[in-house]
DNA sequence: GACGGAGCTAAACGGTCGTTTAGAACGGTT
DNA sequence: AACCGTTCTAAACGACCGTTTAGCTCCGTC
């Protein structure tokens, strides 16, 4: 009774708790792989919680997923709102990957596993604001496709990265060489395009 | 019996259709939302006959793996040693990708599920002609992560593509286009590397 | 102080999984 | 003709899965 005496707020409810477990797992493994148990036993909860509080393994997933492609919305959107260009655009997805790094993981599976079409209908809303700022050509698409591609590939690809060069590919020196490749590439395609 | 006698062969036999309904059904759903009994129906054999010729589930899974990076493999070696060129590498890997494209989910299913040791392990023998060519420093490494980004973003990342330009991105034309922009930037990363 | 709903648990349910087993069919060898 | 190894099948096994159920505790309300 030290702590608390009304422990049942939010920060680290049994939902938050599940979610974050849920989280870790499902980016891990994947969602078949995942078991509603092993979620459970991270989250220190019952595997019936899951049910009461999401409905339903699947319905977890799809909560986790939502909020994780709503963080990335906010992020490109917040970008594009204060600096239209392809340099920041491409820093703000960066940045949102070194600093989520499961994040990747978890989206990345979901489109492989669904075909895309949920991905679309989030980046829908983006795709208006992008064109108005980039245009329609299909140079400004094959290279924001190439830029987005070299940003996400880098995070992907970071364990065969690290095996092959030695070096952790994750570590800050690494992330900030990274970064700033990226930019500039970033940086060379938007003259070309212009 | 009008067909043939002895048909016991090796084209179509019992062990080359498990590969194939393996490698469909694997780089599809992955290991662990596959099963071997869906995958030795599409195959018209019994589930026991996998355990026979591969001796289980995940050794059949390793098979398929080993034979898909043995192509990517043999792929971008031959590419590397009639012409030593960034912008011949991009190409390669671009078709090999167009031409089989449910080994680049397969792949990358490998590469999110195992951390990369075994990618890494494929592509290690690769990295001395890699470097022979284009040098250790690292302008020319994040140059080809980022061109090798590009090329597999767009085959990942093809189904939200479509759902959000409209048009196939698969489609002949758009394969088209996708490659001569890639080769492109391939040749421009040359250019100011060198 | 009985009531009722919210939060939670332990146990069980039906189903699917990967794998094993017992044996049939069959061509080749002796 | 008896034997044998190879190829293959149908059935069963035990484990684990996601989910449901029955019931407990606790607390604010009347």
């Amino acid at each position: 009774m030290t702590q608390s005496t009304q422990t049942t707020a939010a920060p680290d409810g049994v939902r938050e708790r599940i979610l974050a477990a849920a989280l870790d797992e499902l980016a891990a493994r994947g969602l078949e792989a995942s078991s509603v148990r092993t979620i459970a036993r991270d989250a220190g909860v019952t595997p019936a919680m899951i049910n009461y509080y999401f409905g339903g393994k699947r319905a977890l997933y799809e909560t986790v997923v939502a909020e994780a492609q709503a963080r990335l919305h906010a992020r490109l959107g917040a970008a594009l709102a204060e600096g239209p260009s392809a340099a920041g655009l491409a820093a703000a997805y960066f940045d949102f990957l070194a600093e989520e790094g499961q994040m990747q993981r978890l989206l990345l599976r979901e489109v492989l596993d669904g075909g895309g079409a949920r991905s679309a209908e989030l980046v829908r809303p983006l795709r208006a604001i992008l064109t108005a700022y980039f245009g329609d050509d299909d140079r400004a698409v094959q290279g924001a496709l190439s830029l987005f591609g070299a940003v996400a590939g880098y995070f992907i690809y970071a364990p065969v990265v690290g095996e092959l060069l030695g070096g952790d590919p994750l570590s800050p020196e690494a992330l900030a060489r990274r970064r700033r490749h990226v930019i500039q590439l970033a940086s060379t395609m938007e003259e070309s395009t212009r």
